[in-house]
DNA sequence: TTTTCATTTGAATGGTTGTGCAAATGTACA
DNA sequence: TGTACATTTGCACAACCATTCAAATGAAAA
């Protein structure tokens, strides 16, 4: 037992003062957190997937994702925001691609990791 | 224009196929997203970082993270549901720590890839 | 035993969010 | 011009979720 501040009680001070600053380091965890709900979620998911594999148009991507139009439109609204996939227009048709085909690594990692345990 | 299915237009019919079955392999993007959504939160976040760097109690945590007992407990549960964290007990002390070192490859990707925007 | 303290749990809540409907926008074609 | 169609947007709503408070559990010390 080693000190008592502010109604939290800290019993590892040493360790905690450790961690704490080995922590400091880096993106903030918020910063991270929301990229990563980017990807935590099923819709968005599948979208990323799909554009990994070709560039589509949102028409083609309702199909393949399984939802209604404007329900994806919103979704593309947002992974744009978050520049994770970009457009280009041609007539009509507004044509989908991946940003950065980098983000595939992390969905393997992910892929990897669900499928060993 | 190919075709005309369930009030859902298909444009390119031929290139739907290619990535839908390109897309069947591997987990589902249910699960994929699940197990990401268990890391898209700014707490469960600091959680995985603080216990990278070392194995500690929910006190210490507390501390680290910013956030009540009580609610840094039912995210801790969360994490174990999810087997991210395990614990074990040392008297009145659960000391909790990760399951699987892996998931720090996957988050240092994911600080890669904001720190390159 | 009784007390103290670390942790967990249940209930309640405020806020967020994914989705669909309907209307609007914009582009090509007749 | 007007029609047809792909896409976007605003609104609304249901479902989910992170958090806190208060009470319960469990284990060591007095």
């Amino acid at each position: 037992m080693s000190s008592d501040v502010c109604d939290i009680s800290i019993i590892h001070q040493d360790e905690v003062d450790r961690v704490a600053k080995a922590m400091a380091s880096g993106p903030s965890a918020s910063a991270m957190a929301d990229f990563l709900k980017a990807l935590a979620d099923p819709t968005r998911l599948k979208v990323i997937q799909a554009l990994h594999h070709a560039e589509l148009c949102v028409c083609d991507l309702t199909a393949l994702v399984g939802i209604s139009v404007s329900g994806l439109s919103h979704q593309l609204r947002y992974l744009r925001n978050k520049n994770i996939v970009k457009f280009r227009k041609e007539g009509k048709l507004a044509y989908y691609s991946l940003t950065d085909e980098h983000i595939s690594q992390l969905l393997d990692l992910v892929s990897e990791h669900i499928s060993e345990i």
